[in-house]
DNA sequence: CAAATTATTTTCCGGATTGGACCAAATAGT
DNA sequence: ACTATTTGGTCCAATCCGGAAAATAATTTG
């Protein structure tokens, strides 16, 4: 028996097996897409096991059981979402605020694009309410949630962002983004578009710009206000 | 036994009994809200039983099976909705189309704040493909959609919506509108927006109107082009 | 290499849940 | 009052559930 999840363990008397952390990742990909599916009841965990390739008892194994699984596989998504996103906000640091946020948005659509169930966990989890969405919003999406609104605060007052309730025009712009490409499936047949299709997704990324950060930067603007990357 | 669901039965030798429909609609909408939030898979014929207040082999009695009763609650939710948004046409007929536009999009939000299964159930199945995807997109959607964009289309060539791919801008206005709703605990505790406070749903509505219906209507224009409800 | 530790396989369990069948009783139209 | 419709109560066989336990295999470490 082992105290705390082999993800973190605390004091390894030795080291982690190499094939250890390769049927981790299996199955945390596999509950990913499970969970994404078919939402944290309509899940097994036999289920998520045989979409690794795996016997299902490393999940007891490995995780302990299947709510520390769940969260092991928000937090593997959700962290590397938020990697990608602070390398992107360090690449775009020394451009305009209005530059910075079309950086994140192309980060957050082309994320949503690989790795639809970013935006599905979410969806499904916030469909009633639940531990393991207060789990979530509290460790993930709270920091990133109040780092966004904040910086479109900025890019309204600077008449870059629709004006309004700026909670509301996030979450908005989040939907859209996180959405479309949630929907893969049903926007091929329903409105004919090819999710698949690099243009596609650039027509949405132009699209989301042009529909909510309409203005344009004052030309006076100094470009360079450093941005801190999300805690 | 029965050849047909009691929904739509052929030749009912006898009237359906008045407390037949009254189990028929508990049973819809305690299976519409079952289904939107865990899923067709996720949810038991059992649960929806229970929510409703009947015992479970009543499903079998009136619906068949589970499938049917599924579609049955789509088509119930769906034509609903379908009506009101209809009802809401007529009476906005002699308006200007940004006007039509605007109410649609109000209907859609007051619907989707009462119902929003509405919402939900569409994004749940749109998670992976199935034939009640297909069915659903066939059946409900596409009508719908293709009415919504031609409408949208044309409001873009008049300068009022925002321009660029129709059938994106469609989709971003359903999932901005009917997402916020659906999303309704989260949004809570993540950006503290009360969704059961009516001024939030007023800025909801003024918020996408603002964002995507961005242009005034050429003042020439004349208010009279009759709109014909949908099929 | 050998021992100690970690990881996987295999088998099993008790229980809950699944969708659905069946029939007797009640109810409501005619 | 007669009869079709609707409901209540019970049962079933199958499957699936999450997890325990023990036997086996593979790796690291000394």
């Amino acid at each position: 028996m082992h105290e705390e999840s082999a993800l973190h363990n605390v004091q390894p008397a030795r080291k982690q097996q190499q094939r250890s952390v390769v049927t981790q990742q299996k199955l945390l990909n596999a509950a990913i897409e499970a969970f994404a599916e078919n939402g944290f009841k309509g899940t097994s965990t036999r289920d998520i096991a045989e979409r690794a390739g795996v016997h299902h008892p490393l999940i007891t194994y490995h995780f302990k059981n299947k709510d520390q699984l769940w969260r092991a596989a928000a937090d593997y998504i959700f962290t590397a979402f938020s990697a990608s996103l602070n390398k992107s906000l360090k690449e775009h640091s020394n451009l305009s605020p209005k530059s910075q946020m079309s950086a994140m948005i192309r980060v957050y659509v082309s994320y949503a694009k690989d790795h639809p169930a970013l935006h599905k966990v979410m969806v499904q989890e916030a469909s009633y309410p639940s531990p393991r969405l207060d789990w979530l919003i509290e460790e993930h999406l709270k920091p990133f949630f109040d780092f966004a609104i904040d910086m479109l605060g900025k890019l309204q007052q600077l008449g870059v962002a629709v004006p309004g309730n700026t909670a509301v025009l996030f979450n908005m712009i989040r939907l859209s983004s996180g959405g479309l490409l949630a929907l893969g499936n049903e926007l091929g047949d329903s409105s004919g578009l090819d999710i698949d299709d690099p243009e596609t997704i650039d027509e949405i990324c132009e699209m989301i710009l042009r529909v909510f950060l309409p203005g344009e930067m004052p030309a006076a603007y100094a470009a360079n206000t450093a941005v801190e990357s999300i805690a």
